[in-house]
DNA sequence: TTGAAAGCGATACCAA
DNA sequence: TTGGTATCGCTTTCAA
């Protein structure tokens, strides 16, 4: 009833332990006799054991398992990247820990330390904070555990994959500028100021370079917040003829929110946002979007955990993913006489 | 450089492990004087110790760790669940182990293995495939480990959480059936005919009860498939004037589909599923479908660990949720005069 | 071919 | 108030 050991198994069988365990293991050349090995079988299949894999990773010093933070498990970006992680994980046999930081600063060091508590092969960290879990980050680095920072630092002693948002949200605002829009609003939804900086940054440079006035609303991190957003920005005068929007979960609830007033996308006005999840296609109308292959991201993270475990003393690599515009049906070029329209409320539940 | 270990703490405070054990675990009424308690944090932080959650798990025989094995991780449905346990985890101070069988059965029966072969404090188990690992089910009762089956099983020697697709299926149907439709096709998604069967079999027995002849069409698991096979069905003859699909994953693909096609939702097909993914609410229409909150099944799944973890001799629990039908803009009553539309091809990456 | 025993890193009992 | 040490379940060297 209880779970059976090694020992029991041994006990069962008539053999001491170490003999359980080279047949479990099938060491060098079968040294142990087809007699006792068959005993030994019988006895492991009697009492149903399986090998305690906490005490085999002390012993062995490995866990089989790769832990990955994400910010928050709302948004689908990161189901995206996490299942990149999973799949390459599961390809080479190891088992994925998950731990969301929701968004808050301190879960996010919560979550750091759990991770490099437990004895994890290789620990995938997405940080929205940077600065806040330094210290243990640094520890980290200098205990040269296999680490791949996802995301924000540019540090040179640790791996990094490192996705270009400067460089993304510049496609994405030229592309608007091109199509002759010169009321560009922004919905910066994030949970706290120190996230999507470099994306809410590209969008001022921009706007300043091309000579136009910044519109900037910030707001919450779900599409609800999107839409509340939009509704704002909408009301403004001169209405923005263009809306970028931090990400596409938000910009569902930008186009709903558009819609609802009134107004048509993109005749009457224009949405693009980052991430390209995969709804952005399935949404209506398609969503015009700014983003790298998510899973592909997760999984160079985990490939580069792999190799990094392979040989500890690889030179630390930066792979540096460049985001792409994604020219869907969202955007189209101003509108040449804006009209006024009813307003409306949001209906569903 | 490497990882210190208690003991590195206590030759460099001067003390023996087991009071540097004392001092980090805090134990009963401060037995350690001030003034060492002092010297080891000392050393604590020097060293920047961190007490190494294997060999405590080894130890104490608990790991702080939860498994939670999902079927897929390309549907929101099953991310919306991890989400409810996840948060209730977390609020336990308990973290995740997430497994993805990826649909398929041999994957399924592995990741309750290496589940079961850690020493995880409590398993939820979200199974496809019910009988394919009943063997390894059946001895993590016996060895009462803290399980919780989701969805499918209703043994009553173990704790499960069931959501009544029967019933939630037939509330579909009645839907429809209410609204006058008599060409009911279902688009059965899946990617081994085990699963969803329950759903299918109750759109079949509702069909038959209307004296209707069922329509179904076999596809995959993706949006694109059911898009495809949407298409099918609307060449059909007579047309279908409504479409059941086994999920809203599916259903966004066959929304897509009828617009394409040339049809208005729901003027000339009405569409409804299940499982009421967030985003049903924000496609184009609003789907119809059925329900219960996953995320909240998720969180009851973790109660229940928690519960038996608790009191390990508490009687098992079946908590049942029923689905609710959520009505949206999807569906609508069966046109009167159905016309013939161009077919357009899919657009779009 | 098999077994005895050290050791992975912690906790907690018993003694000092 | 502090320390020695058995123990958790396993792997692996060394000896038999």
């Amino acid at each position: 009833m209880k779970r059976p050991t090694q020992a029991d198994v041994a006990r069962l069988a008539g053999v001491s332990r170490a003999t359980v365990s080279y047949v479990i293991n099938g060491l060098q050349d079968n040294q142990v006799s087809e007699e006792t090995r068959q005993r030994v079988l019988k006895a492991v299949a009697e009492l149903g054991y399986q090998p305690d894999a906490m005490a085999q990773s002390l012993r062995l010093g490995t866990t089989n398992t790769i832990g990955l933070l994400i910010p928050d498990m709302d948004n689908p970006h990161y189901w995206h990247i996490a299942k990149g992680v999973e799949g390459e994980a599961q390809q080479q046999d190891y088992d994925l820990l998950l731990i969301s930081a929701s968004l808050d600063p301190d879960r996010e060091l919560h979550g750091v330390r759990a991770l490099s508590r437990r004895r994890i092969d290789g620990l995938i960290l997405i940080l929205s904070f940077i600065d806040y879990a330094n210290d243990d980050i640094r520890r980290l680095i200098r205990q040269k555990r296999p680490l791949v920072l996802v995301g924000g630092s540019s540090a040179r002693d640790v791996d990094t994959v490192y996705l270009n948002e400067v460089q993304g949200a510049s496609l994405a605002m030229a592309h608007l500028l091109e199509l002759g829009h010169k009321q560009i609003g922004f919905v910066y939804g994030v949970a706290h100021n120190q996230m999507g900086a470099r994306r809410l940054e590209a969008y001022h440079k921009a706007m300043q370079a091309a000579g136009l006035d910044p519109l900037v609303e910030h707001c919450g991190t779900t599409p609800e917040d999107g839409y509340q957003a939009a509704y704002s920005l909408l009301n403004r005068k001169p209405r923005p003829t263009a809306l970028l929007v931090i990400n596409d979960l938000l910009a569902i609830g930008v186009l709903r929110a558009i819609v609802d007033y009134g107004l048509s996308i993109p005749q009457d006005i224009s949405v693009a946002s980052f991430d390209d999840i995969n709804l952005s296609l399935y949404v209506n109308p398609r969503l015009t979007t700014v983003g790298a292959n998510a899973s592909t991201l997760g999984q160079v993270a985990a490939r580069t955990i792999f190799q990094r475990l392979q040989d500890p003393n690889l030179p630390h690599q930066s792979v540096e993913l460049s985001g792409e515009l994604i020219m869907r049906d969202s955007t189209g070029p101003v509108p040449t006489a804006p009209d006024r329209p009813q307003r409306r409320k949001m209906v569903g539940q």
